[in-house]
DNA sequence: ATTATCTATAGATCTATAGATAATGC
DNA sequence: ATTATCTATAGATCTATAGATAATGC
């Protein structure tokens, strides 16, 4: 682990557990056991190490996107939309620390980490669209558009159940329920899994083929 | 608006657009009008300020459940758990901040905000009870019993959506989205709707004969 | 030579208290 | 008398920079 990621690491651990204000850049270097100015070798503000720990959440995500859309034969909505919850719910839990929760912080709203903003815009937006595609199909009021996005990202405020299988399974679970609440029946949803689960798989596997490069 | 009331809802306003360690108790008088020490004259510390904003969160919530469990005839597990939800998810959309945010902050897990977690904790396990119940009649995974809280907390999420009827009615359509998540179909909701908002108009127009004391 | 680390510190905060003064209510 | 406000400040931070020293790689 480069001296870079331990800073990371301890970052991502007081800035989830204490907040980013109240967690000083002394703090971090201690945690890491270098001195409070070396970190300025690495990051040049403070808001740099923030920065550089978001760009961990939404982009693996986002890069998952293409591969849904250029499945074929072509996903339903509802399909895509269950195998999209269940990667990004998997991606929000399985992180050292819970920095899915750092979106939420209120400092957050800084010109400086508009990038990660937009981001996370785009991902909402394209919940939506194919929320709206399953809507079309079950009839259930528009009002729940927004909603299947807001279940994945509840996990964050989930964190801490225990780890085990329980956890493991949460994600598909959610996903499960991003379905329901849009009112496809729960008889129904078994069935998609298997597309789904089977589009996750295929992309993880093509990840694990390319050569590590580590995001900057 | 007394002085404690303008400090309190200037606070509410930069701990949930700032954060609250980045927020300076200077910060608040300059917002008041007021000089930073003369604050200290109305609330003991910073965090006292933070309890006293927590406590308008949760206590009306807690408050209705009682009235929730006296209804004769007594509600369903469905009827009960909608009638919560619509409140609860109208309380957090209904202030002028959105106090309902402060919740997730980190900087909360302290231990002189611990009357809160508790308080919070027990919402929580009521939604939980409630949903066990809604689940038992549809047969759905036990794994969803958490989404209903769940669903109704990410409206602090949503608080930016534009006023207008549309916001209005997004606690009753998150109502019915907490049943079709645990399994109810699209259907059987709009019958449940009836006796829920009874409940929930029964309740607040026994609040307002009441003589108004404010929480302290 | 370049990269990584250190000490020391400037300059700007920030919370809370002490103690004086002004306003209010009996 | 009591309540509300003010000025002034102690004492503790905090971020970021300057500039020295040590370690590393060619």
């Amino acid at each position: 682990m480069s001296a870079r990621d331990e800073i990371l690491d301890a970052a991502g651990e007081l800035f989830t557990t204490l907040g980013y204000a109240s967690t000083s850049t002394r703090h971090i270097a201690e945690s890491v056991g270098i001195r409070q100015a070396s970190m300025y070798h690495y990051f040049k503000t403070k808001d740099d190490i923030l920065c550089a720990l978001l760009s961990q959440t939404v982009t693996p995500t986002l890069g998952f996107i293409p591969s849904l859309l250029g499945a074929r034969p072509a996903l339903t909505a509802a399909e895509h939309l269950h195998a999209l919850a269940a990667f990004d719910g998997d991606q929000l839990l399985s992180g050292r620390w819970n920095l899915g929760a750092l979106y939420l912080l209120p400092e957050l709203r800084d010109a400086r980490l508009e990038p990660f903003w937009s981001d996370r815009e785009r991902l909402r937006l394209h919940y939506l669209a194919l929320s709206r595609g399953v809507l079309d199909q079950t009839g259930v009021h528009e009002a729940a558009a927004d909603l299947p996005f807001r279940l994945v990202e509840s996990l964050v405020n989930m964190w801490s159940v225990p780890a085990g299988p329980r956890r493991e399974e949460l994600p598909v679970h959610v996903a499960d329920a991003c379905l329901r609440v849009l009112g496809v029946p729960d008889g129904a949803t078994a069935a998609l899994r298997a597309r789904s689960g089977e589009a996750v798989r295929d992309y993880t596997r093509s990840l694990s083929a390319l050569p590590v490069t580590s995001v900057r």
